[in-house]
DNA sequence: GCGATCTATGCCTATACACTCATATCTGCT
DNA sequence: AGCAGATATGAGTGTATAGGCATAGATCGC
C-alpha cells in the first residue's frame, strides 16, 4: 500500500491494519455518522446511538486513542468531535465499493436468496456443501 | 459517511463496517501488498507472505468473498489477483492518517517510551493508573 | 485408476474485543 | 462536606476469528 516501490514494513501494516480495524465497527461508524454533523457530548451520543453508555464510552475512547476524535470537557459533560475530517473520505470510498459490490451481486441474482459476502461476522461459512458427486 | 444529508441505515453500516474489518487484518494487507505487483499462485503467496499454506487460503478466500481479489484456476495453481484497485488508494489514505498520527506522538514526545495509541490489538490498557491520589 | 502436487476446509485452541452491570472518578451545586 | 449528574473503568461473559494440524478435494501426468 503505498508506491509499490517501498513496500511497508510488518509493522507499518500492523498500525494500518488497527486503524482499519477501529473503522471495522459499525456501533463506532454510527458515533462518527452522529459527530460529523457536529460535536457532542456523552451523553447526546448515547441518546442518539442507542448505545449503552458505558459501550459508547469506550468506543469513543477507542476513537479518540486513534486520533479520529478529539474530546474537551465541557462543565460536567465531555465533548466529543471529529478531529480528522479525513475519515470520511475513507468511508464514503468504502461505501462506493460496497455499493458496486452489492451491485455487481443483484446484476448476478436479481433478487435471490443468497449471502452477499462470507466478509461480515455472521457465521455463516459454508453450510456443508459436498462438492464432489 | 457520505452527505450528511442522507446518512446510511444499519444494515449499510455493518456492510462498510465489514468491509474495513477485512483490510483491518495485516496478513491480509500483506497478500494485497505483494498481489500489487501482479497476479500470483498460492503456492508463490505463501513463500512472499510467510503465511502458513492453510492460513493463506482463508485469507484470499475472505478477499475474494469481499470483492477484493478475484480468482483463476491456472492448472493444478489458483491465480489470485487484484480485482479491486481501489483499495490501494484506500490503504495509502490510512497510510497517511497513520504518518500524520506517529508524527504527531513524535512531536509530542520525541523518543519517549511511550506507546503511540491503544487502537493497535495488544491488550495494553492502562497499566493501573490510580487517579485521584 | 493411481500417485503427486496444489489448494481448500473441518476441527481445535487461543485471543481480541464488544457488550453488560456495577462502581469509581470527576465536576458542579448547595 | 454531602449530594447529584456525567463519564470512565474494572470484571465477567459471549462471540468472532486468526492460526495450526490434518485431511479432503481438485488437477495433472502416468
Amino acid at each position: 500500500m503505498q508506491h509499490p516501490a517501498s513496500p511497508l514494513g510488518p509493522e507499518a501494516l500492523e498500525l494500518v491494519a488497527a486503524r482499519f480495524r477501529v473503522l471495522g465497527e459499525s456501533s463506532r461508524l454510527r458515533l462518527l455518522q452522529i459527530l460529523r454533523a457536529g460535536e457532542r457530548n456523552v451523553s447526546s451520543l448515547v441518546a442518539a446511538s442507542g448505545l449503552a453508555q458505558a459501550n459508547a464510552s469506550r468506543h469513543l475512547q477507542t476513537l479518540a486513542d486513534a486520533g479520529i476524535v478529539g474530546r474537551r470537557r465541557d462543565g460536567q459533560s465531555v465533548v466529543y468531535y471529529v478531529a480528522d475530517p479525513a475519515i470520511f473520505e475513507l468511508c464514503e470510498h468504502v461505501c462506493g465499493s460496497v455499493r458496486r459490490r452489492i451491485d455487481a451481486h443483484s446484476r448476478a441474482f436479481a433478487g435471490a436468496a443468497r449471502p452477499p459476502a462470507r466478509a461480515s461476522r455472521g457465521k455463516a461459512r459454508k453450510p456443508a456443501a459436498p462438492r464432489g458427486g
